[in-house]
DNA sequence: CAACTGTGTCATTGT
DNA sequence: AGACAATGACACAGT
């Protein structure tokens, strides 16, 4: 019933893996990540007998073991995970002591390089390798539970600056039975996202010598998860169910897989909701930009409105005068601009009328008004 | 060393 | 009911 899962080159990391021991040019070594060359691993068992961190370093780091002093806490914890027997249930029991929720407490800033390469019988490779104990998800594909041929690959230095590995990460077949929803992992997706990774990787290899493995990548890892975090939190609720449905997994790999689903979900989910506040912030930025010229435009058509009207005003008082200055009264004595208004009525006839009276004139018409 | 920034995570609420 | 999205709050690392 598994057969919907089966990556024929899922990367597993294993304890029980054959590896090259001599130390061949690096693009030699990395492509035993491809199944045709796996045949060509050999390697005296004898020789990672008693220590299974072998497979957590990189040939520099074995060269340099106090390197990693600073996360032996670490390293304790994901040697556990490899013993022979493991069992990740108390693995994960191991993990929860040592940090919050279902997730670790671990330093995030190390250089651990190792990789494990599963492969099926199915595509024809040499199968001289001894077969693997399954363990729940690390056989997810179904078809690992026997005839497993795997071998391990060591990268010295950065596992992110080898192009092939992560290559191979992408590439990765899941075919999750072909839901219509994952059109987009086609492989000129991966391609693409090959290409994009690769740049972003060669950057990083640039800039830093340092390694970045989330907690959830290293769980993964201990728990033996041949899925990347990537492809956890971004198939399908159907495949992501399916996956969980299928395959025969422990307690603690379900619950792991499910908090990964869900904190890559939510990691995307809280970058969305930032990238969205800070446009909200630029929009509302704009926004006081905007209203900010408009106020300036408003004051200034303000301002003209007000010289317009004083220039009425203006106008209106020098007619007023003008016209009392002519006016005369009947015993053609100048009249008093202070003691007389002139008065429009509404029927266009015009008066000059004593200031008591209009004034009295305009209170009534208020009353008027008012009832 | 404090202040600030960016990011991951958790808890909670809404869809 | 369960999955998921959105978001506030917190911790932590880096600047």
């Amino acid at each position: 019933t598994n057969s919907s899962f089966s990556p024929p080159d899922a990367i597993l990391l294993r304890t029980d893996y054959t590896t090259q021991l001599n130390s061949k040019p690096r693009h030699l070594q990395r492509q035993e990540f491809f199944p045709q060359t796996s045949s060509d691993i050999t390697i005296p068992e004898s020789l990672f007998h008693g220590s299974n961190l072998i497979g957590l370093f990189s040939a520099a780091d074995l060269r340099n073991p106090t390197a990693h002093e600073d996360n032996f806490d670490e390293i304790k914890l994901m040697s556990l995970a490899l013993e022979e027997g493991f069992s990740p249930i108390e693995v994960s029991q191991i993990f929860e002591e040592t940090g919050s929720n279902s997730g670790l407490s671990l330093n995030s800033n190390h250089s651990t390089t190792s990789y494990a390469v599963c492969c099926e019988d199915s595509v024809g490779y040499s199968s001289d390798v001894k077969s693997a104990p399954s363990h729940g998800l690390g056989v997810v594909g179904g078809h690992c539970q026997e005839n497993i041929k795997y071998s391990h690959v060591e990268y010295p230095g950065d596992a992110e600056c080898s192009t092939e590995a992560t290559l191979q990460q992408f590439l990765h077949n899941h075919t999750y039975n072909q839901l219509p929803s994952q059109a987009a992992f086609t492989p000129e997706h991966y391609q693409q996202m090959w290409m994009k990774k690769s740049n972003e990787v060669k950057d990083r290899c640039h800039n830093s010598t340092a390694t970045h493995q989330s907690r959830d990548e290293r769980c993964a890892k201990a728990l033996r998860i041949p899925f990347s975090v990537d492809e956890i939190v971004s198939m399908s609720v159907d495949s992501f169910n399916t996956m969980l449905a299928e395959n025969q997994l422990t307690a603690a790999q379900v619950s792991l897989l499910r908090d990964i689903r869900r904190r890559g979900k939510n990691k995307v989910a809280a970058q969305k909701c930032r990238k969205r506040k800070l446009n909200a912030i630029l929009n509302l930025e704009e926004d006081v930009c905007n209203l900010q010229t408009q106020k300036e435009s408003l004051k200034k058509e303000h301002s003209q409105c007000s010289k317009s009207i004083n220039q009425i005003k203006q106008k209106l008082n020098n007619l007023y005068h003008d016209i009392f200055s002519r006016l005369r009264d009947d015993q053609g004595r100048p009249v008093n601009p202070c003691q007389y208004v002139i008065n429009c009525s509404s029927n266009g006839s015009v008066f000059i009328i004593p200031k008591h009276l209009a004034k009295s004139e305009q209170d009534n018409r208020k009353e008027h008004k008012q009832k």
